[in-house]
DNA sequence: GATAGATAGTACCGATCGTTCTCAACTTGG
DNA sequence: CCAAGTTGAGAACGATCGGTACTATCTATC
């Protein structure tokens, strides 16, 4: 059959339902384990419209990373702008990820399990990856030395070990309680930092 | 053509000699985009010959992973042994990874990048993982009771986190220097812990 | 030297994959 | 109301995948 009866035509939010659809495939089996007709049936869309928007699953994949990459930066944007000022700040960011953590089917980073999956290739996977983990750098560098912290720098790279650390554990282990974990590391580090 | 001419018949060296090539191709394409016909090649041997030593490429994963997790445990036992006790023994162990991120073609963890490459499965590689991870909670938790800590469980779990994020991130950016950054984390953390 | 086991090489099978194509049915805009 | 654009459903294609079967030829053992 062709389009839906009794459904307004926009392109726009077709995009946007395959995206979403694919974003959640995509994480709960994986990149290389999720086929075209996967996301077909969990999006509620044909082929034809998903390669007329993506071009190639490779152009899926790098829309849906792209994607998700912006949202979780404005998320995290957005909840340091409502905590007070100082080390707060800094906090509020792992507070965030342990919510992040207690979701129902939380499967980890999008952008490292991206990289992970095609370890090896020079793609746009491990490239927006590592665009994800230098955000986090420069996020918590900005806020380190609003401040006043003594190596902002150096402190910004060892709070996103401990991020991406108790990321990669919580969703191996599927243990929210990383996200506590986690904060109490950051709170000694802070305490050395200043 | 049948066995190489001139060539001793060893199974038990057969088998080896294919454990170490998936792992390495494994390691070095990801599991899902490498075929048995790539472990053919890399092994030089047939596959007739590991489909009668492992039974299906399911079973040539488990193998290769459970190898792997042996391997790293005696490597970091035997390190254990060669530190003076004390904090130095919890040092030798990121010592022991700080010189692993080195290594040309490192990759990462390869239980974890199993796991995440299989996310979503209830599968050998997830356990694998959650037991590699329970290990180097054990040793750390030993090694800090040893030592004296306040509390050897808390602080285990916290250079887990930071054992693992430091190695994804080594990985994901290919830079070897998060040996030296884990290992400021690490002391930082062990002089909270006593 | 005969027999049994191990192995490489290769052809092959069914399933699945990414991708393209066709067609019918709907909406949108003039 | 008609032409153009959009979409869903699905057939079809070539490639590749995991896995099996077969054969030839080597080694190991007695």
């Amino acid at each position: 059959m062709p389009v839906k009866a009794g459904e307004r035509l926009d392109p726009e939010a077709t995009k946007a339902r395959i995206l979403k659809a694919a974003a959640e495939v995509f994480g709960r089996r994986g990149i290389h384990a999720t086929g075209i007709n996967d996301i077909v049936e969990a999006a509620g869309a044909s082929k034809l419209t998903i390669y007329k928007n993506f071009g190639s699953k490779e152009g899926l994949v790098e829309a849906v990373l792209t994607d998700r990459t912006h949202r979780v930066r404005a998320w995290h944007n957005v909840a340091v702008e409502a905590a007070p000022p100082g080390r707060d700040r800094i906090l509020a960011v792992f507070d965030l990820v342990a919510e992040w953590y207690t979701e129902a089917g939380f499967r980890g980073c999008a952008m490292m399990n991206a990289a992970t999956e095609d370890r090896g290739a020079d793609g746009a996977p491990r490239r927006l990856a590592q665009d994800h983990l230098a955000f986090y750098r420069e996020l918590f560098e900005r806020l380190l030395t609003e401040a006043g912290a003594h190596d902002p720098r150096t402190t910004a790279r060892q709070l996103v070990v401990v991020l991406e650390g108790a990321t990669l554990i919580s969703a191996v282990d599927q243990d929210p309680g990383l996200g506590a974990e986690a904060r109490v590391i950051v709170e000694t580090l802070l305490d050395a930092a200043f």
